[in-house]
DNA sequence: GCTATCCTGTGGTCAGACCACAGTGGTCTG
DNA sequence: CAGACCACTGTGGTCTGACCACAGGATAGC
């Protein structure tokens, strides 16, 4: 009766009921593959689909070799594989961008709004801000402070998530926001401009400003991508003539 | 060079890559996975990995057999993806219910904002509202129909990613919504202030009445996981004696 | 011309065999 | 005795070849 899924989808379902009983909980070794496939009476290649899925989900990390460290984990990385989900939607249907950026644009609206009426911890953020301040940051450590702070933001909050979420959307447009700021004109006044904002996300949210808070983070992100999109297209039309 | 990432992730990138540069588009058949394999020098169980996640990710369909809809294709489910990834992280981490409502209530929440400000076709939506006045249903078909609705007005809106991700909530706590209707003591009263609510909400975004909206829909969720709840603490009272 | 049959190609699955890797524990050497 | 060294063992990663069920198309028979 049961045979009518397929044998990895058996593996998978075995594995969710586990995790839901509480018999395999984050940080716990899954059985090997071998005893797992002998366990559920499949074959090894079935209980590698099912666990390949964990892992691109972001559920599970594999490794080589022996030892307490080797083997499938279950981690549990928050929006691990929001990521690659939303990446491949977005090359196979075409997520359209501004969809993905709305979304996060009203996910971190809420976020903002919540935090000002509440009394959160805001340690993190402002320490993730001071951080950023450092003139010697190169871009890249720039953006992934950038996104530090946005999802500490989330997590003050407390809504794992929304965390989560806000983490899939982020990294699914990634190259988008990397290679805008590549292209950004001026990046070291953008890059100030940025600074300001953050600070003043914080002050809005430390005022118990929820409306300030909310707009603050609405005109924050908002005007970044439609930098971007203006100078991508500016980008586009002067390379136009290259070879790809 | 490339060889530092494992097989199925090569595979994985090659599809990913196809579909970016247009070479794959959703309707199409994938390569056979013998010819897949063979065209990128791996394995077909590393191949099949790769379509393993594709398929879990709602991108690819496959079935058995010969012709033309046999093989892997192309579909692109929005949210296909995004529901088996958030009942498995609700299982892994024990996401709170309560951060799975709230998320699906800021969503649904601009949703409903967003419709109101907008002129947008509400004929899918309407015609499920009346097909929900039917009588006869059973409590599944009713809440089966719910689901269609909330997710009709997402799709009204036009942000596919907001869509996915309210069908991959929606479908992570699905057992427990259905659980909760079973225990619902009055599922007719029930029933018939739902279908209220409904009319409500539409009635505000045809009369453009942003803020009436989003409170209609706060106010329609809250409320059924409100009752939900209580009636959970009520029969769990009534049942804490018995067996499992 | 129509029907029944075989053929072919598809994914689904399994079994077995290697490989690289990383701890573990023993052995050898100083 | 202490340290370095190395074979052993178990892990995931991969490939190969085989078989199955299935569904459509081609073919032979009526």
């Amino acid at each position: 009766m049961a045979d009518e899924q397929r044998a990895w989808e058996t593996v998978l379902s075995h594995l969710e009921r586990s995790l839901l009983d509480g018999s395999l909980a984050p940080g716990d070794r899954l059985p090997g593959e071998r005893a797992l496939a002998a366990e559920l009476g499949v074959g090894r290649s079935s209980v590698r689909e099912a666990i390949r899925v964990l892992e691109v989900l972001g559920l599970v990390r594999t490794s080589t070799g022996s030892g307490p460290t080797s083997g499938a984990i279950i981690i549990a990385v928050p929006g691990g594989g929001m990521s690659a989900l939303m990446r491949l939607q977005l090359a196979a249907t075409g997520f359209p961008v501004a969809d993905v950026v709305e979304t996060r644009l009203v996910l971190e609206a809420h976020v903002a709004a919540h935090l000002a009426a509440s009394s959160p911890d805001l340690a993190g953020p402002v320490a993730l801000l001071d951080a950023m301040d450092d003139p010697s940051l190169t871009q890249a450590e720039f953006l992934a402070l950038d996104q530090e702070f946005h999802l500490a933001l989330a997590e003050a909050a407390g809504n794992q998530v929304v965390t989560a979420t806000m983490a899939g959307l982020r990294s699914a447009i990634e190259s988008y926001i990397t290679a805008g700021a590549l292209a950004a004109a001026d990046w070291a006044s953008t890059c100030a401009r940025l600074r300001a904002e953050h600070r003043g996300i914080l002050a809005a949210v430390g005022a118990h400003d929820a409306e300030g808070a909310r707009d603050a983070v609405v005109a924050h992100i908002t005007r970044y991508y439609d930098q971007i999109t203006i100078e991508k297209e500016h980008h586009a039309q002067a390379t136009a003539a290259e070879p790809r």
